[in-house]
DNA sequence: TAATGCACTCACTTAAAAGTAAGGGGAGGA
DNA sequence: TCCTCCCCTTACTTTTAAGTGAGTGCATTA
């Protein structure tokens, strides 16, 4: 018996909502990625953190880790085709918080 | 000297991402409210979070808060015109959310 | 006089998220 | 033989968010 607890924007939110998931996503769109250059390219993110919300993400059906059993392994994350749902979703609020980014930048320096 | 440190999503996120801020939205888009009308429509929230959680919109320039010179005083917080404009980016997050919801549903039933 | 309503704030505690540092297993290279 | 790379996991600490409970000041109501 599982119910919706949440309202839809915090589930979004949630999944969406980790330090560094915009982020990880924002590569994967480009191009699926490997453990290593996602490391490379997001610089501050440690291991645990890009590992936990690889996972998560992968939970959430958003991304898929292949691993192709060559020696050594290469585990290959992307993008999945529902993950691409987020796109358009993502754009959206990248809209909005680039002007709010500009609007705050006007107000403080006035 | 200030600069975007983070990325459009991220602000977003943060705008939205407290645990009562998309509940207190919903309540201001149908209309103005005054806090004891938040307190009872959210029953869950405390006032300490509520009241953090309203100056917080406030600072962003989401909510305004009127306060009328009555006795006993009387504020109301209602969505300002550029609180507005979240309404159009919050039923995107909704739409995503709600059948991400029902999507984990299916899933967790089968 | 005492209690209630309004709109909060303050101090303290708890829980959740993130950061830090170390380890591990297996293969290839110096 | 020892080091390095790859892809992580685990244990521990710090930081941040949220919850709890009491108190404030003024005015009306019972």
């Amino acid at each position: 018996m599982i119910h919706q607890r949440e309202c839809p924007v915090e589930t979004l939110i949630h999944v969406l909502g980790g330090k560094w998931k915009p982020m990880i996503l924002w590569h994967l769109i480009e191009s699926s990625k490997r453990f290593n250059d996602l490391e490379k390219l997001i610089p501050d993110v440690s291991q645990k953190m890009l590992s936990q919300h690889l996972r998560d993400l992968e939970r959430e059906g958003i991304v898929d880790r292949t691993i192709y059993p060559t020696i050594p392994p290469k585990v290959e994350y992307s993008l999945s085709e529902y993950g691409k749902t987020l796109i358009p979703v993502a754009e959206v609020m990248c809209a909005w918080g680039e002007n709010h980014n500009k609007r705050k930048y006007k107000e403080s320096a006035s």
